[in-house]
DNA sequence: ATTGACTCCGTAGTATACTACGGGCTTTAG
DNA sequence: CTAAAGCCCGTAGTATACTACGGAGTCAAT
């Protein structure tokens, strides 16, 4: 698969996938000997529709890329894998619990709004004031 | 309360705020006709937290201002809150799977390395290249 | 009355994440 | 064979979200 058909299928532009790899996130595979175009694996697919993912759940390029690094390899020992694992889990967790407070807001909000007519009370705002939506603090790791 | 109190309180800096206010993401309370400075109200707390809540879980400023402006006022219709409501609910629910498809990979992750020694398969990329890790992509509404 | 901390406001600079552009090379379809 | 489409690579421009700065005004304590 060439540069053009992997941007397509991930979703992205062609530029997208070059900035990508000068950014460490992804491998440029090299150029055949013979010369001509770089070759990619279907798997790079995955791994780009991966990071489109994790940004719109709110991790920046940089903790994508300690995501993807979270890997025991030769030198890597695997307790120091484990705790940044565990670390990026506390951010998850938080992430899901905010979120589930907003769920909660805009199912109030939907619930109150019978479908015609006009409401009174329902703004996530006031959820907000009234306690009903309590959302915490991430400590992004880095 | 006033502007550095505020930012304080609310784990930001005063330029944030005063941003925010330039946004269009809350408003500037009126100075006092006698002079001096503004006063905020206690929501004010809230609101910017809220704001950077939302912003860990992928929202961007634009999208956080209509979350905050799901409201029924006078001229709005109920039915139309509702509707936008419901666009933004969709977007949630997907963020959450995702991030459950994480915490996931990342518990798969730290089960894997026992706290000693060295593991050879153990990378969120195989998980999701194995299938294990699904993730949706968002439409984010505008 | 003066000093220091805080406020006001506008403008400029920074970091992140793209997105576009230009010029040259390779491939492939006709 | 040639012409369009796609690749390569470097540099420049854009959008978002701050962050810093400068100069003037305000307030509270000494």
């Amino acid at each position: 698969m060439r540069i053009g058909q992997l941007a397509k299928e991930a979703g992205v532009g062609v530029e997208t996938v070059r900035f990508y790899q000068q950014k460490g996130l992804m491998a440029q595979p090299p150029k055949p000997e013979t010369g001509g175009y770089r070759e990619y694996p279907a798997e790079s697919v995955h791994r780009i529709r991966f990071i489109r993912s994790a940004q719109q759940i709110g991790f920046s390029l940089g903790e994508i890329d300690e995501l993807l690094e979270l890997e025991a390899g030769n030198n890597t020992r695997c307790i120091d894998v484990r705790k940044r694992a565990e670390v990026k889990l506390e951010d998850v967790l938080v992430k899901i619990d905010n979120l589930k407070s907003i769920r909660k807001a805009l199912e109030m909000l939907i619930n109150a709004c019978p479908g015609k007519g006009s409401v009174r009370k329902c703004s996530i705002l006031e959820a907000i004031n009234s306690g009903d939506i309590r959302l915490k603090p991430v400590k992004n790791g880095e």
